[in-house]
DNA sequence: TCAAAAGTGTTAATAGTACACCCATGA
DNA sequence: TCATGGGTGTACTATTAACACTTTTGA
């Protein structure tokens, strides 16, 4: 019975981390200059391989934790690139995530180790192998996952104005967005909470800050079903 | 260099097929009463392994044409399925894909020699490993595309009634439809086209044959743009 | 003649879009 | 006092949802 298997072609399998995170400046992506062979100083996303005693889900969360000494990050999976000559020297099945972090929040002395920048979205470096296609696929899935699902919140701190969080949606969803159409469709979500907190660093006047409530959105899902 | 690579441990890999049918009773599966050991007799999906010559996603079409005869089908990527356990004897990680054709079309004999059956969506036997889960992710990524992309076609004859294209995506939605705001709808598609025939079988009266036109489908999907 | 499926419009409700000015503050 | 970002409401348009009867035909 073990010739059941056997008698089959093992492969390496790697993952791939599509890093965002979203500032003042837009959306970023986390991305690594390699500062070893092989492909010393080409560009390319943060990546590790499969080992035998983790899921494939927890070697993503392994890498990523290696690269930004970050645990519990949202992340989601996005699909498996499999051409059979996607890396030149050795066939590797790869298997790519999409992660969602605060840009403030990363452990910056690891990055720096290793040698990760951020890059705007809109102004990456090429980069190794598919992992061009890679992103353009976890952005589109990314923008139709926040169009259904409060998964913005992952990208801002805690506590953020509204402004903060239309501009992150612009961002996301690439296009701009009207402003008093927008603050009334928040309005109606419960579970985006005004606090009596202001923000008085972005503009003179300060600006009102809101958290997100998980437990209402939770509560929100349930009344749906 | 090589070292890069080879500490790092292999793995099977292999691709799973969701394989949805379309009839009067609804959306089938098409599964494998399993006829060869291991777990003979058990309930499966359509899967094999990746082989060293063909990329993940050419192995699940090679798979697909196995057992069904088949080329040229829709296929979508559904995901990675890596836990460590998730096959008791070996590790082995699954790329899941689903598959939507013409319940009509395929391979009787090849389908018969591998102990495939059509089991109803809705009252699928238990499965091997995590095909169930497989399964559930499937259906719904299947209703997620469907509602933004005219894939239902592919598991329709050429020449279809309007009913019957109603009964499809009630089963796809899992709820019902009302049928005159259906029509109207149908109605604004220009890729919808009607025919001249008329389908004598399925009633008294006769409907109206229609047939889906990709080429005015892509020719509208550029004006968006 | 009747059972069975095909076909057909209108209205109300909801959601989405477009749009321009005043406010509060610190420099 | 003025430059900067914060905050607010209304009218129009488009989309969606609800709803019931007549037609055709073969058995």
């Amino acid at each position: 019975m073990t010739s059941y298997y056997s008698k089959h072609p093992q492969f390496y399998v790697a993952v791939d981390c599509i890093i965002f995170g979203f500032n003042k400046d837009g959306l970023s992506l986390l991305l690594l200059k390699r500062n070893m062979e092989p492909f010393y100083g080409a560009w390319s996303l943060m990546g590790g391989f499969v080992q035998n005693n983790e899921s494939v889900d927890d070697a993503a969360k392994r890498v990523l934790h290696e690269y930004t000494g970050l645990d519990h990050v949202y992340m989601e999976q996005v699909g498996t690139f499999g051409a059979v000559n996607r890396e030149p020297d050795e066939r590797v099945i790869s298997v790519a995530y999409y992660a969602l972090l605060n840009i403030n929040d990363y452990d910056k002395k690891c990055v720096e180790e290793h040698n990760g920048y951020w890059a705007k979205i809109n102004a990456l470096p090429s980069l190794l192998f598919d992992h061009q296609e890679m992103v353009e696929k976890a952005r589109e899935m990314m923008k139709q996952k926040a169009s259904c699902a409060p998964i913005g919140f992952n990208l801002l701190p805690e506590l953020f104005t509204l402004t903060q969080l239309q501009n992150l949606y612009e961002a996301i969803y690439g296009c701009p967005i009207d402003k008093r159409n927008f603050r009334k469709k928040v309005a109606e979500m419960s579970f985006i909470e005004q606090t009596d907190l202001i923000d008085k660093i972005s503009s003179r006047r300060g600006a009102r800050l809101y958290k997100f409530n998980n437990n209402i959105y939770s509560q929100s899902l349930k009344f749906k079903l």
